[in-house]
DNA sequence: TAGAAATTGAGACTCAGTCTCAACACGTAT
DNA sequence: ATACGTGTTGAGACTGAGTCTCAATTTCTA
């Protein structure tokens, strides 16, 4: 049986001329194991324990395919890497980055959805995507610091 | 005479018992020669271009402290390397960033602002940087395309 | 002037990500 | 069947921003 998003990436892939290969796919199976945030490497592993062999060459090339398909998008942070987050079954969210402890909070607000479209008007600005991050200090680590 | 941003640099660095050296000094004028982002390479090579010998070393460490002396921020974008934009003298401001020409238009809106402290205090985060890019074409990279 | 602490430059190093290229897969036309 | 074209793969070399090391040097203070 075919999961949603391997039909999606299939379709993608069918409407550029590219193939579904089993690397692809192991790829994409490993990618939406789970719903958190991860990079690039984190696949080369994921697999490897698995026992499969896939080249990080062709992580890399899929990863590519996967950001261009809209399944997945990239989150850039401070830190020097990319990381990827899922956008199938999820809606968009900003991020809360905790300075301290590194926490990641998703936030989600129609009210800044709504002031960027303004901001774009006003600019003749045909917006495709965005992205804020709200960097500071969490609730936590707030408290563990006062006193 | 001393510009206005060296003495601060000067005071942030005595306060946590630094020097200001010569070298500190030339890539402090360097990084404020012009008000546009730039990035460490752009540096390097001005002050070479200057006949200035600074190692590259003393350039990442002088430009980490001016990050941490708030003189300068880093504006992460999507590609791979770091870039730097002045704050001294400058408001806030965000990014709209056309995926076309590349072009990057500054926006400052006080509604974003506001916003944020809103769901930054719905979370009990206490926020101090933010950055929001918003991706898309702009005006005229769109009127090129449409007929 | 001596000693402690900070700083410097050169270059080795790291590491995510890219590129190259020969070997392979697979569909289609001959 | 055969040949061709196009897409794909893995291994490993390569790139390039940024970091680290360390001996030599500068600066501050006593």
């Amino acid at each position: 049986m075919e999961s949603a998003e391997e039909k999606m990436f299939r379709q993608f892939l069918d409407g550029d001329g590219l193939k579904f290969t089993p690397e692809r796919r192991l790829i994409l199976q490993e990618v939406f194991r789970n719903h958190r945030h991860f990079e690039a490497d984190d696949i080369v592993i994921g697999l490897r324990n698995r026992g499969s062999r896939v080249s990080r060459a062709s992580i890399y090339r899929t990863l590519h395919l996967l950001v261009g398909s809209g399944l997945l998008i990239n989150v850039y942070s401070a830190e020097k890497h990319g990381h990827y987050e899922h956008t199938f079954g999820h809606d968009h969210h900003d991020h809360l980055i905790c300075t301290e402890c590194g926490r990641m909070i998703e936030i989600s607000d129609p009210e800044f959805e709504a002031q960027q479209a303004r901001v774009c008007n006003q600019h003749g600005f045909v917006a495709t995507s965005h992205k804020l991050e709200i960097r500071g200090i969490c609730e936590c680590c707030g408290a563990k610091k006062s006193f």
